[in-house]
RNA sequence: GGCCCGUUCGUCUAUCGGUUAGGACGCCAGGUUUUCAACCUGGAAAGAGGGGUUCGAUUCCCCUACGGGCUACCA
């Protein structure tokens, strides 16, 4: 088993959108399979049919293609697998590894409470498990797996280790409804086993469900995957994550403008881990991903730890990504429209505001001065900035700014004898000027603006700013 | 209630019987600077509690506490 070709899968049910802690887990499964050569397959749980939308498979689906999480093949629908479920059932019930139970709801949840009622276990004991056939009514009923009732039923899980349940907890769990549909213990076995999964990663909510549906596994002589229940995350206030405080859609990350890679290594890193190490590339996390790096206690959601990843991806990722980015952000979000010279300006101005930022709107706002043309809004601190002492000196300067040879150097050099001529400090004169170039006080430096918006713009700006 | 899992700085984590318990985010102080940010230096900050085992436990075992999951003809 361990050499046959790894095989993974993300089976999401389509009740809602795609959370974090499935994106997380989708990405655990994905670095896994693509790290080792494997396939990574999807299959959308939809055999609760009153729960599941095409809206929120579509969700799910532009979810994981945000995060270029690709999947292998066409994804399954695991409702339209039901006869193939069904035939699953029946092979068991013909084996005597399943029978039929005739109880109704209604006994089932009487029985239960009057077991609560007294303390006893609540485990269903069905009247029918060892009735003859012959007695059979002609009623409906559903098809119940055989649980062993003495020895122990194992998991070897490859994050929480060897979990052992004896086997008298296990219930005689329903394979097959009343109405001839599979329930959800029996889908999952007989599609991963169809096919090919041979390793399931998923949140330890499944931890107990493991050995339940290592039941089916056995019963039909199928190998066992190897099975990695992964810690849930929560959220920062270390209770269960809920729509309050950060279960959020991933696309509303991607609102937010997460980078994808600093998206990626974040949620990577929460929960697993590989030495020191926190800020990777995805070819990074492809090598050194394993089960083995995967802690078994659940996370909490940190959404400074996540600007901080993402601000520092940010700055290392090329220009032209970066630009690809922004435009998937502002198709996602359907704002800002650029024309032709301002994607050009952006592009120009990414390396003084790249490192500055650590989020797309952030990057955005701190690019503004490179996207507009004069005349310029100003805020109201840039506005004081501007006042009529520095508005003549500005005009003074602009004839100097006329002349320079536009460089870095020739720029630093007219401004900084500027300066002196006027027994300014610089800094003083970078105030006013950042004022009058950008309109804000906050702005990458003054030089870096001058370069990026060329000497024309510059002078009208200036001379915008000084009439 | 029963069964199962978890518990190292505020947070994410390293450690796989012997460490001054390391790193990162955040926080605080200082530095640099052309504003903001970035950056540099330093600092505070942790083994849930109690028993064992051992020459020695954060590490192995047990109990307790706390958190979580499962206990459906939901997934």
């Amino acid at each position: 088993m361990s050499d046959r070709p790894v095989v993974t899968r993300f089976a999401p049910s389509p009740t809602g959108f795609l959370h974090i802690g499935g994106a997380r887990t989708a990405l655990f499964n994905w670095l896994y399979a693509r790290g080792r050569g494997g396939k990574f397959l999807l299959r959308i749980e939809d055999t609760d049919r009153a729960r599941s939308t095409p809206e929120a498979t579509q969700a799910i689906l532009e979810g994981l293609a945000w995060l270029k999480l690709d999947h292998d093949g066409d994804a399954v629908s695991q409702f339209e697998q039901a006869d193939r479920h069904a035939e699953v059932a029946r092979e068991l019930l013909s084996k005597g590894s399943a029978y039929k139970c005739f109880s109704t709801q209604e006994e089932i949840a009487a029985f239960r409470e009057a077991a609560r009622a007294e303390g006893r276990s609540t485990l269903f004991h069905s009247p029918w498990r060892d009735a003859d056939p012959a007695e059979h009514p002609d009623a409906p009923y559903v098809i119940r797996i055989r649980a062993p009732l003495d020895g122990e039923t194992v998991v070897e899980d490859a994050v929480q280790g060897r979990v052992s349940w004896r086997n008298h907890e296990l219930d005689d769990m329903v394979l097959l409804r009343s109405d001839g549909t599979p329930t959800y213990m029996l889908a999952v076995v007989v599609d991963d086993h169809d096919m090919g999964v041979t390793h399931v990663i998923r949140g330890d909510d499944h931890l107990a469900n493991a050995a339940r549906q290592s039941l089916v596994y056995r019963a039909m002589g199928w190998d066992i995957p190897v099975f990695a229940h992964i810690p849930l995350i929560h959220g920062p206030d270390g209770k269960k994550l809920s729509k309050r405080h950060g279960a959020l859609g991933v696309e509303e990350y991607r609102d937010m403008g997460y980078v994808i890679d600093g998206m990626r290594n974040y949620l990577a890193r929460l929960g697993w881990s590989h030495g020191d190490h926190e800020v990777f590339t995805t070819k990074q996390a492809l090598e050194w991903f394993d089960l083995s790096g995967i802690g078994k206690a659940a996370a909490r959601f940190d959404f400074k730890k996540l600007e901080n990843v993402c601000g520092q991806h940010l700055a290392m990722t090329a220009d032209a990504e970066l630009l690809d980015e922004l435009r998937g952000f502002w198709q996602a979000t359907g704002q800002q429209k650029l024309d032709d010279w301002q994607w050009a300006r952006l592009d120009a101005a990414l390396y003084c505001v790249k490192d500055r930022a650590k989020t797309l709107p952030q990057l955005i706002d701190k690019s503004h001065f490179a996207i507009v043309n004069a005349p310029i809004d100003r805020d109201e601190k840039s506005q004081a900035a501007l006042d009529d002492v520095y508005k003549s000196i500005l005009a003074e300067l602009t004839p100097h700014l006329q002349n320079a040879s536009w460089s870095r150097d020739a720029l630093e050099e007219c401004i900084g004898s500027f300066a002196k001529t006027k027994e300014l400090k610089f800094g003083k004169l970078a105030q006013p000027l950042r004022a009058a170039l950008a309109g804000r006080t906050a702005t990458p430096s003054v030089f870096d603006m001058m370069l990026v918006i060329g000497r024309e713009e510059t002078i009208a700006r200036l001379t915008d700013a000084t009439k």
